[in-house]
DNA sequence: GGTCGCTTGTGACCGCGTGCACAAGGCCGG
DNA sequence: CCGGCCTTGTGCACGCGGTCACAAGCGACC
């Protein structure tokens, strides 16, 4: 369920200000979907709500916590100490409900030993003992395209379980691994796309 | 089309390697697509590949970059310089393709004037002068949740056509503009979404 | 020039996600 | 205790995207 860490995040902010229940119509609103999905989506997780009133917020909250998986401790591990990872290692929003960066690695011997926040960057050979040391679940790669398969190779090999891959190439990794991935470059490219297609549309118009 | 990127990438890298011609096969492998798709979204955009032999990579390659519309300069203005928009201004991804960051904006009056790469940071006041002046088309987003909304209208109503979202909050837009969004949270909530029903799953199992 | 092999282009099906619309059911006021 | 209101939960139909499979067509080799 791709959409539950939307409700997760309005039903945080509406526990902070204290809101007792929600409807799913407000859920949606917030969350920018329909609201007959947030009512089957909520329902497949077997979260019941009263009818004529709604959802309990914290106990939604509680509900949803545990399906994400949000109850426990993720230990994440960064490779690749660009610009990307950098910024990634410093983001708040990360550490966030136990996501917590517990590793970071990179290729380049001249970055092992640097000091970022609490962590040093280890080398990347390293990469094997530390996750099986430190129990990583969710790796990400933040290397340039090149290296990324191999690094997700590796990450696989070491037993990693997840993977969020910022290189701008396509990687493989065996079907019981989750892979996700962000590409800033094609997201912008997705964009002038659209926004082609909608010039050219009105061009027509103007004829 | 949301996957044309994918295909223009590949057949960069094939361009460069001084491939000719391209099998829809080869191209669905290079992209982690079904071949099938790959015929479909090709004929779609008319560009005709020769039966027996495949898609000639040079005049792919124009085709797809003239349909995403990479063949003009799309300006891109950030908004919210933190370690996020820092990344951003000096990733090098960017830049490429087209895509030209003309300015950096963020609405702490501690971070204006400060220098980054060619760029100096300037005041949120000014975006509207800003984006009409430099015909900015894409505007990004990577401030606090809470200016996220604020940004975004100032970023409509100064004219931009599409804005890519990383702010970890649902952004609302007219239907004329395009909106995208990244949120590195929730990427990782939904990993760990998998990550622990494969557990339970495992669990059951071993029962 | 004919045949064979290869690859495109596309028609047809299938499955899933979406959204509507309504019945089921709890709550409250009288 | 009953009726009306409100919101959930879900059956159902629709549409879109994905995949298969095959006919059409091009090139190469004999």
């Amino acid at each position: 369920m791709v959409r539950l860490p939307l409700y997760y995040r309005a039903l945080i902010e509406m526990a902070d200000r204290t809101v007792g229940t929600v409807s799913s119509e407000q859920l949606a609103e917030l969350a920018g979907v329909n609201a007959a999905k947030v009512r089957k989506d909520l329902s497949y997780l077997g979260s019941y709500g009263t009818r004529g009133v709604g959802y309990d917020v914290d106990h939604l909250v509680r509900e949803v916590s545990r399906e994400l998986g949000l109850t426990r401790d993720w230990p994440v591990a960064i490779v690749g100490l660009g610009n990307l990872g950098h910024a990634l290692a410093d983001y708040r929003g990360f550490g966030e409900r136990g996501f917590q960066i517990v590793a970071l690695v990179d290729a380049d011997p001249a970055k092992v030993g640097e000091r970022i926040g609490d962590l040093t960057i280890e080398p990347v050979e390293d990469l094997d003992q530390i996750v099986g040391d430190r129990r990583v679940a969710i790796g990400v790669i933040a290397t340039p395209a090149a290296a990324a398969q191999d690094v997700a190779d590796r990450l696989v090999a070491a037993g990693v379980g997840s993977i969020l891959n910022f290189a701008p190439t396509v990687v493989v990794v065996p079907d019981e691994v989750s892979l996700r991935k962000v590409d800033l470059a094609i997201e912008l490219q997705i964009l002038s796309f659209y926004q082609q297609h909608r010039r050219r549309a009105l061009d027509r118009a103007h004829v």
